[in-house]
DNA sequence: AAAAAAC
């Protein structure tokens, strides 16, 4: 199967081609010549699967055909976060860089000047969150009754965030005989009933969750004390691949205490979490993305769809309420190919949310536990007894430089390790993740490289295959000697042995 | 329980 034989046009092809991908997806396979034939689509898939472009790519050969008109958009695709939507919009100038398609983002957070402007002068696609949509719907600025193509993004997402009866108002000022697209990764009754009211004899296609049957992404849940958590974080982080990394935690508090406490640690180290106003959401991101910073701290505003090239380790610090949302983040490593290892670090008190887990991904995480984690690290630390001190109930993260068991160890602070290979495969120790036949049959082989997951316009074809496409400015991995023993980087302790398992093999 | 999304 070639995007060739998908019915897409010749200049499409050539930006596709450009972007340096020949291989659709399965669920571009199968819906791109759908949507082309008008028809109506609920797509039961996740980002990753390269679900953006599934909708992008036809959407752009259907609005090359005709004109758009002041205020009235042709098109709108909602998605439930800012973020989600400023990726949809990359894609389109990405996909669309041969056709003359105007396009406005519409979401809050950023000033109304540039999205009234561009709504005025005539949209063929409107990218929107709910909100901000509806903020300017509801001051006239925008007209939906030319909108004859509906893309509703993450449905189930958009159901969590409680948007669905936006969505629902929305859905009734299109006109009627309009083209719609749900996507959603699970088909909750609400998401069906939405459907089935909004959609009409929609083709449905399904494919698998990438995460759970992505075999590039090797997990392991550390077994520790809520006390030990820090220091199971930095022992991870300190592991001699880490090279870039995204760290979840179920709250904004934490996401905070996080980044200053890793950044004092000496990490370069940022956060994003929805307290934060969106331009210095915007700016972490983008930091991140060109390695000025390495290790992003991040709530749920990202765990899901947020595409960053060659994210090394995802940690989850804390483990998520929801299994779904386990299969979000940990998704964001392991992208176009490459490998990725996911630690999630959990207390006796999370066994029935990493049961959950287990149950929804039908795997077997493999256990490994802190108590060999923690290595004799500085002597001055030694005094303190880490394991079973009195359980101190409130006291946050940290509170002065010079705190005891709490505290990110600061001697030895330092930059974490530079990138490097992989060290040579050990004596394996860990049991390796299951590996079902389900999931080969299940998932696409990551071989290939993918739309959704494109280096940028400007560096193309030649990094389809590295993994992090986008770092190049960063030191370059040293090809450093692999020393069983660790190497000497002023972290004085032994590999701690439950971060030593081999990726890919 | 938490986070997200409009001014």
């Amino acid at each position: 199967m070639n995007f060739a034989d998908l019915g897409l046009s010749d200049q499409l092809l050539r930006a596709v081609n450009e972007s340096g991908y020949t291989e659709p997806t399965a669920i571009q396979a199968s819906a791109i010549p759908s949507v082309l034939m008008m028809r109506d689509l609920i797509g039961i898939a996740q980002t990753g699967t390269g679900k953006t472009a599934s909708f992008v790519l036809p959407m752009i050969d259907i609005l090359a055909e005709g004109r758009s008109r002041a205020r009235m958009p042709r098109s709108l695709i909602l998605e439930p976060t800012r973020e989600l939507a400023a990726q949809v919009a990359e894609n389109f100038e990405k996909y669309g860089k041969y056709h003359k398609l105007s396009m406005a983002l519409l979401i809050g957070g950023v000033s109304m000047g540039d999205q009234l402007a561009a709504l005025e002068k005539g949209v063929d696609v409107l990218i929107a969150t709910p909100g901000r949509l509806m903020d300017l719907f509801n001051r006239g600025k925008i007209m939906l009754n030319g909108c004859s193509l509906l893309v509703i993004d993450e449905a189930d997402r958009m159901l969590d965030m409680g948007f669905i009866p936006d969505i629902e108002e929305i859905c009734t000022k299109l006109p009627a005989n309009r083209q719609t697209l749900l996507f959603s990764a699970t088909m909750p009754p609400v998401i069906k009933k939405l459907a089935d009211k909004f959609l009409t004899n929609p083709k449905q296609i399904e494919v698998s969750r990438p995460a759970s049957a992505n075999l590039q992404i090797e997990q392991r849940i550390v077994e520790c004390s809520a006390r030990g958590k820090k220091d199971a974080l930095l022992d991870i982080l300190r592991a001699d691949d880490v090279t870039t990394a995204i760290i979840f935690s179920n709250r904004k508090t934490t996401v905070r205490d996080l980044a200053s406490s890793l950044s004092r640690a000496g990490f370069k180290a940022g956060q994003i979490q929805g307290d934060m106003d969106q331009g210095d959401r915007i700016k972490e991101l983008d930091r991140f993305k060109a390695g000025d910073i390495t290790v992003l701290v991040a709530s749920d505003v990202a765990a899901r769809g947020l595409d960053v090239k060659g994210v090394s380790h995802v940690i989850n610090y804390d483990v998520p309420w929801h299994p779904d949302d386990y299969v979000h983040r940990i998704g964001r490593t392991g992208r176009a190919g490459a490998t990725g290892k996911a630690f999630t670090l959990a207390t006796p008190e999370d066994a029935e949310a990493v049961a959950n887990i287990e149950k929804l991904t039908s795997t077997k995480i493999p256990r490994v536990a802190k108590a060999e984690v923690a290595p004799a690290r500085a002597p001055s630390k030694a005094a303190v007894s880490d394991d079973e001190a009195p359980v101190e109930k409130k006291s946050r993260v940290r509170k002065r430089p010079g705190a005891k068991s709490n505290e990110v160890a600061a001697p030895e602070a330092r930059e974490p390790r530079p990138a490097r290979e992989p060290r040579e495969p050990r004596a394996e120790r860990e049991p390796r993740p299951e590996r079902e036949a389900r999931s080969e049959r299940e998932s696409r082989p990551e071989r290939e490289p993918r739309p959704e997951r494109e280096p940028r316009p400007e560096r193309q074809a030649r990094q389809d295959r590295d993994p992090r496409p986008e770092r190049e400015a960063r030191p370059a991995p040293r090809p450093a000697p692999i020393s069983d023993d660790g190497p000497d980087d002023g972290w004085n302790g032994p590999m701690p042995d439950f971060l030593n398992f081999k990726l890919g093999s």
